[in-house]
DNA sequence: GCCCTCGTGTAGAACGTTCTCTACTTCGAT
DNA sequence: ATCGAAGTAGAGAACGTTCTACACGAGGGC
């Protein structure tokens, strides 16, 4: 039982075509396109000319079976994620008057699906990939970028066959716990992400957060008040870490968090149990994201130029992949520090 | 002046290494993999083996100039709208255990823009398309439709060559509207997208939910007391809106909206102008994205079920491209009011 | 005049798949 | 025994590009 024909999809114009129509060879066309050398202006008009007329544009998936796809990947583990936003548009602008095209890979949290998106990405012929904080296992990472150029955005980890864009964390700590201890605050605490493990990474951003963090405590001469309470970058996440620290024996009067979200997920916690913002306790976000700035929250957030990052990634890709630098670099941001109505002086209690 | 020699990119396992590692053809192998008619269970074995043994993958660019690319594109104006990330979802979990990857093109607002992209995402051999309220001129979809499997979400425009997916934004501007009436409110406003003009699409989500806002207001006896405001869906958009309405010379009681965002920056406007939400203006978002669900936010919102129009969409699209289905269709979901604290009885003013 | 070089153009292999067609078995019915 | 059908395997073209290698003609230097 055959289905009726099918619908004729039209059909493509193809470089043949294009050959025909102008009344040259395949070669020669190929050779317009790439501007590649050896081109007389006379042919290069003709060629161009039958390509307008014939509305000819060339195959992204045939090309990739020789040369480049022109095609940029870009792994994600969540949309939802208000700073990611940021370093895509920083891509996406790097990129805009290029003749690549960004393509994003939205995988989840899970460290396999991640790594499945990858392989997915480097399946297709991707010329470059950007990961963003990855959680896939740094090996595959790195064999992966022995094949395709690859920036990775977040993990301080040094290798030679990748490039880095990565924000200095540490400092990013250090101005939270300067404006607050500022403000007269000694119990400090931190809600960070739980450091992965398996993945070997040594240096995501979390860890040289906490570092920073502690680094700053003591240099205050806190480092007794120190606390560091892991929590997932999410609302509820940040909930469950509010909770548990307010209702603690003796609970902070300020609490910083490496993720916007989190925060307001402790700013949900404060409200639950009676404490006001910023009154009862000071409350500091991370990567000031449109989340902080927005009109009832007012977080205080530290900045860490997300469209820059991205910008800068894609630059750093794009030189790489087209042979310009083949030595790894990595760039480093300066975080600032964005004080909003989230933080006060600390009321003696 | 030749640069040293390329640092030797690992070469890929590719089926002709399958097979010779199999001791069969390439075309045994390739009916494996497509598991085709006409293969003993030996031989499957046998392959499965050998790609097992080799760590094969698929090249999906080579396979897209002959058959599929087992890849699924999706077109955003802007990953920042949560809606959006809740729709991806949706695709997403509906994909997840297919053999298909789901790529993102983010385009921006920019109608050229969005073309562009979708025209990327077509050269790269996408077997099918997701459309998520593309601002592109309709004919050019139309004509993509034609030859790539193509959903639109959000357009109620209907076509015969591609499917829709699409929420009755109609009935969820009455739900609002009931509810903001049922409080005793009798002035209020809409603040809702500029219905877009040149792109030739006749039923965007923004008319149909002014449509429903028209019908529902006339048919509390309120007719004379509609105003419509067009404003871009964006905090900055929202603001303007929330300032030009509230300090008109009869202001409204009640703003319902097309978009949460848009909801906060009239939230913004009215705290600038000393107004309490919801005690001196009752506030409505739409989507019900995790914006409103924010502790410090608590927006009365309309929930549109953005999963599951993903999930649909996704199901509907594998449909078309494995040729199990060849009518168009559309699939409408019913949206549902979500009351928090942004909205209140009307006090006499 | 002859040989080189340079600039321009083309032929055709290659990329990694899919898919049509043909060839070879084997088995059952005659 | 013979024929046909059914089931399995493989050869090789095709997909739309890129790119290497070569051919050809025009100048230039001797």
């Amino acid at each position: 039982m055959d289905r009726a024909e099918e619908p004729r999809r039209s059909k493509r114009v193809t470089i043949t075509d294009v050959a025909r129509h102008a009344g040259v060879s395949v070669a020669a066309v190929s050779k317009v396109l790439r501007n590649a050398y050896g081109v007389s202006p006379a042919m290069r008009e003709k060629v161009q000319a039958a390509i307008a007329e014939l509305g000819y544009r060339p195959h992204a998936a045939a090309r990739g079976l020789r040369g480049r796809t022109y095609t940029i990947g870009v792994l994600l583990d969540n949309v939802r994620n208000a700073f990611f936003a940021d370093i895509l548009d920083g891509i996406r602008d790097e990129l805009r008057n290029s003749e690549y095209t960004v393509l994003i890979g939205a995988a989840g949290f899970d460290p396999e699906e991640q790594a499945k998106t990858v392989r997915s990405l480097v399946d297709r012929q991707m010329d470059g990939l950007i990961l963003i904080a990855p959680g896939t296992a740094r090996d595959e990472v790195l064999a992966t970028a022995a094949s395709t150029p690859t920036v990775v955005i977040g993990h301080h980890d040094t290798a030679d066959t990748h490039d880095s864009v990565v924000d200095a964390d540490d400092i990013g700590a250090g101005l939270v716990v300067d404006h607050l201890v500022g403000l007269g605050h000694r119990d400090i605490a931190l809600v960070s992400a739980q450091g992965t493990k398996a993945n070997r990474w040594k240096r995501p951003p979390e860890t040289v957060l906490t570092e920073g963090y502690l680094a700053a405590m003591e240099r205050h001469g806190l480092a007794g008040h120190t606390r560091v309470h892991h929590a997932a970058y999410s609302d509820e996440g940040g909930f469950k870490a509010g909770m548990t620290l307010l209702t603690a024996e003796r609970p902070p009067t300020a609490i910083m968090t490496g993720a916007d979200v989190a925060a307001l997920g402790i700013y949900r916690a404060a409200h639950e149990l009676g404490l006001r913002i910023p009154d009862d306790l000071s409350l500091v976000g991370y990567n000031n994201t449109a989340l902080a700035a927005l009109a009832p929250v007012q977080l205080t957030s530290v900045d860490q130029a997300g469209h820059t990052m991205g910008a800068t990634a894609a630059r750093m890709l794009i030189e790489r992949v087209e042979g310009r630098r083949d030595r790894a670099m990595r760039t480093t941001m300066t975080p600032r520090l964005v004080v909003r109505r989230s933080t006060a002086e600390q009321r003696g209690r």
